[in-house]
DNA sequence: TCTATATAGGATAAACTTGTCCTGTATCCA
DNA sequence: TGGATACAGGACAAGTTTATCCTATATAGA
C-alpha cells in the first residue's frame, strides 16, 4: 500500500528528525542507520529536497537536514511529497453523471483514501519520536541515539 | 494506493452483481461493460475464481458469475482477494524490542491500513448498487443496465 | 458425435518501480 | 589555491506490474 520509496522516505526524514540539531547529516551516515540503499536514498533525497522538506548542502561537511522543525512536519506531508494519497475527485470511468457526485464505490474509495491522510495527519513527526508508550523509532533504544548523534563527525 | 489490478477487480464484481441473475456472464460482454482489457481481464477473473468470489462455466453458454450474494461480499473481500491490505504485524526492520510494540511510526502506518479494511468492509456490494443518494456504479443511468442485463443472450 | 463457444494457462512484451554507478559541481579547509 | 568531501543528475539494469496473444481444454447444443 505505501511503496517502498514512501516507506524509505519517511524512515530518512525521521532520521533526520533525530539529527535535527548535528549539523547536516551525510548521505551514507543516513543511509545505513535508516536501512536504506544508499544509492537509491540519494534519489529520493532530491526529491524531498525539491519539495522543501529538506534542505541539502553539498561539499565537505555537507549533507541533508530538515527545513522544517520535526513538529511542522506530519507524516502525511511526506508521503504527499514522495507519492500523494490518491484522492478521487471525478469519476475515473468519466461518466458525466459521476462527475458532481461520486458514485458508491468510488465514494468508499475515496472515503478510505481520506482516512488514510486523516491518520498520517494526526501527529507530527515529533510527537511520534516523543510516545512515551512505545519504542522509539528505527532505533533498539534511546541508548543507540548518542552514537547516533555523537557518531563519526562530531 | 490501489493498484490498477484491484480497480479493475472491484469493477468486475460489480458489473458482476447488476447481472446476477442473468446467467454467467463472458469475459468480453463484461470487459466492455465495465472498461476493462479484456485479455488482462481474463487473468484477474482467474484469480477471483481461485479465491472463491467468482465461478466459471467453460464453453458455449459459459462465462462468469458471483459465487456468494453481492450481499454477502464487501469491497474488503475483493480487494483482498487481488492484492490484501498490508497489515503490519511485526518491525519491518526486523528491530527486536519493536516485535511486541510497534513504534509510533509504524503503528500510524497500520492504523492507516486499519482504516481502509474499515472503510472497505462497511458495506456489501448489494448495499453499494442500491444507495438512492448517488448514481448507479459504472453506468450513466439506471436505464443501460436494461440492456446489460438483457443484451446479447437474453 | 461434431462444431462453435468460451475459459485456463503459458509465453511474451511494454511500462513503471526499484536500485546501481559514474561524472559533474559545489563547498570546506589546510 | 589545491585537494578532499559530498550532493546533483543522468545513464543504465533488474524486478514487478500491466497487458497481449496463442494454444489447450471443457461445455452446450444441433
Amino acid at each position: 500500500m505505501f511503496s517502498q520509496t514512501t516507506q524509505y522516505a519517511i524512515r530518512a526524514v525521521v532520521m533526520l528528525a533525530y539529527h535535527q540539531n548535528s549539523g547536516p547529516v551525510g548521505n551514507s551516515v543516513l543511509a545505513e542507520n535508516a536501512k536504506i540503499p544508499p544509492s537509491y536514498l540519494a534519489k529520493i533525497l532530491q526529491g524531498l529536497v525539491k519539495t522543501g522538506i529538506v534542505e541539502s548542502r553539498r561539499g565537505a561537511r555537507g549533507g541533508f537536514s530538515l527545513l522544517k522543525g520535526p513538529d511542522e512536519v506530519t507524516l502525511l506531508d511526506v508521503v504527499n511529497a514522495v507519492e500523494p494519497i490518491p484522492r478521487i475527485k471525478g469519476c475515473p470511468l468519466g461518466l458525466a453523471s459521476h462527475a458532481k457526485t461520486l458514485c458508491p464505490v468510488h465514494a468508499r474509495l475515496d472515503e478510505a483514501m481520506a482516512q488514510v491522510e486523516a491518520v498520517l495527519s494526526s501527529a507530527t513527526i515529533a510527537e511520534l519520536l516523543s510516545d512515551p508508550e512505545r519504542p522509539p523509532p528505527l532505533v533498539e533504544s534511546w541508548g543507540v541515539l548518542k552514537t547516533l548523534q555523537t557518531g563519526k563527525r562530531s
